[in-house]
DNA sequence: TACATGTGAGAAAACCTTTTCCCACTTGAC
DNA sequence: GTCAAGTGGGAAAAGGTTTTCTCACATGTA
């Protein structure tokens, strides 16, 4: 078979002048070297490589054959050019940091590898000028739609999206009006984190979170007050550990002191278990603490290790990669905000690890 | 302006036909157009665009204002059909986490995005089938080059790159024969780490770092030893911050203690400072601890801030970016291995930090 | 035998650019 | 008045693929 792919076999085909045109690189293998290589005329070679057109079956897998033979793939910038579907997709993100983008990258590619579509990724700081030359790029490169991430699900990326002529699903940020977009359910996870607490008998709870500012951390504190009860304390400040212990400060120092902590996040619930640990309250015997988030890197690596929400970002970025990919083929889409549930995944910070849930 | 834009202009344009044909995706705004507006051909208006060819100034001048007014951007994949330039590269990545390729990934980005070259991300976990099926769209989509990254020095990724007919460049990861690879100068970093314990006035050094299997924690740890003097310690072990902690409590238990610790990661130095806050010891005060990698997230938030050595991965990321471009606009480059040199960041974990280095 | 129908396959247009040639015209020199 | 040289611009091919149309031939029917 590899015989076929030395020079011997380009230069016999009918193409061979090109070989000399192409200089050092070496030419491709394109749709008429098969069909010289078949015998066959270039349309007819088409039509046998994609089931389309009238001809005889022992044509069809002829050419088949041979076309796998000889290692021909067909070229996507041509086939773009006429199909006006390039198999690319672009993904805009303003998450410098990957924490949310990469999950999210990971299933967009999941779900689009076996369509043949490829991710041109973005990072686009918050620079609106840097923006524009990425989308302009991207445009330019025919995608067939863009996907808009960012860290953040109540801010929007620093540019304007809403009158590309390509399809446009959002991600984790704020999308525009009658855009589609996808974030996780917030409420729905301070719920699941509120109810383990209480399967668990914690009865007294506090929320230490971020900062108010944000959607979802509202979003959150709303719906552990509306499960746990209207007794119970929220805690806002920043994203940080040391916020973490700066709260167990203070609800050490006075009052009724809480046996189950609903975090924020999980560098919140890290800096809580470590200073709950310098106190030498037990976790969890004492008290339990879930996080918010799952990201590996900190969840595993406190002790003991954080049971917390995960946001499934990379099912989210599964169903954002199949919806633009429908809308790129002209498949309608319901607009509007789909929130996709959290997962609840328990280590050993709450105690009820060796419950099987 | 903004008037020629709408269907009105297209509609009068000598491409009319074209907008019945394309149904509901609005047409893409083509050089006919430019030409039409101007009432020239396209081959005057394609040069006028590009200053080639021989032409009236006041000709170009007049194409290229029309050409902004009704906002034309040529076509790449009809641009690339011709000049087998695709103005796109393939980045392949088995590090899912993200902690090495995003770094490099930023710096690609930023040295390309000026030459209008976009990336196509692909994560192709340690699956040789998946990574197969991306390099087979990447190659189909006719990318000028490709940069291989991973997660570990002296590991492949699960394929084999060097029979691709486009250029591959490798960075942070073990490169084929004649390839060039880029990575970091690891041995020049422990130096950097290791005399700035000296300049503090530390004679008790120790290492405590990774598994003996990593090449870079061999070169390390020679660097080390050979700076260092030789009666110097060094504790191989694992990259997790138990780890550290495991660490000082055999450092603690017996013989003579440190009053520098240099440290494989940050995870480690972060275990390492915590265990020593446990134990009542004073840092830096009493010990100074260095890491390596400068992972903001762990590195910012110990307690001091960690100094740690930084491997300049967006740097390596734009050095590699660079050199793929140059490998596909058909410039030689020499073959090898360079050593990017890292760079000292210095907080507040040894002290020295009001110094201003 | 004449005609409709069906079958296999090829020619050519189309997608959008760039580039190579070539043509028509002007200018200047002899 | 003829010729050479220079100037501004256009026609057409090329790049690789898909799709539409057309053609030649074989088969079946009246």
């Amino acid at each position: 078979m590899t015989i076929f792919l030395g020079k011997a076999f380009l230069t016999a085909s009918s193409r061979e002048e090109r070989l000399d045109t192409t200089g050092g690189k070496r030419g491709r293998i394109t749709i008429h070297d098969v069909a010289a290589a078949a015998g066959i005329s270039i349309s007819t070679a088409s039509k046998a490589l994609n089931d389309t057109g009238r001809m005889g079956l022992e044509t069809r897998e002829r050419v088949k054959r041979i076309a796998a033979e000889i290692g021909y793939r067909p070229n996507a910038l041509a086939r773009g050019l006429l199909s006006k579907r390039s198999f690319t997709i672009g993904l805009l993100t303003n998450d410098t940091y990957g924490r949310f983008t990469l999950p999210v990258m990971a299933g967009i590619s999941d779900a689009l590898v076996d369509h043949g579509v490829s991710v041109f990724l973005c990072a686009i700081e918050e620079d609106p000028a840097l923006a524009q030359i990425h989308v302009e790029a991207m445009l330019d490169k025919q995608v067939d739609g863009i996907i808009a991430t960012g860290k953040r699900l109540d801010r929007r990326l620093p540019l304007d999206l809403s009158n590309l002529n390509v399809p446009v699903v959002y991600a984790f940020t704020e999308g525009a009006p009658g855009s589609v977009t996808f974030r996780s359910d917030d409420a729905q996870g301070a719920q699941l984190a509120v109810e383990w607490l209480a399967k668990l008998g914690r009865k007294r709870l506090v929320h230490v979170t971020g900062p108010e500012s944000f959607f979802s951390v509202r979003e959150r504190a709303n719906a552990y007050r509306k499960v746990a009860g209207g007794q119970q304390q929220v805690l806002f400040g920043v994203w940080s550990e040391s916020w973490g212990h700066e709260a167990v400060a203070k609800l050490w120092s006075g009052g009724e002191r809480p046996d189950g902590i609903f975090c924020g996040n999980d560098q919140i619930a890290r800096g809580v278990i470590d200073a709950l640990r310098e106190r030498g309250v037990r976790v969890p015997q004492d008290v339990s603490v879930v996080g918010f988030d799952n990201w590996e890197i900190v969840a595993a690596q406190t002790r003991p290790p954080l049971t917390t929400v995960d946001m499934e970002l990379k099912e989210l970025g599964r169903q954002a990669g199949l919806t633009v990919l429908a809308l790129a083929e002209g498949r309608s889409v319901e607009p509007g905000i789909r929130k996709l549930p959290c997962r609840l995944v328990v280590r050993q910070s709450c105690g009820g690890d060796t419950l099987g849930i």
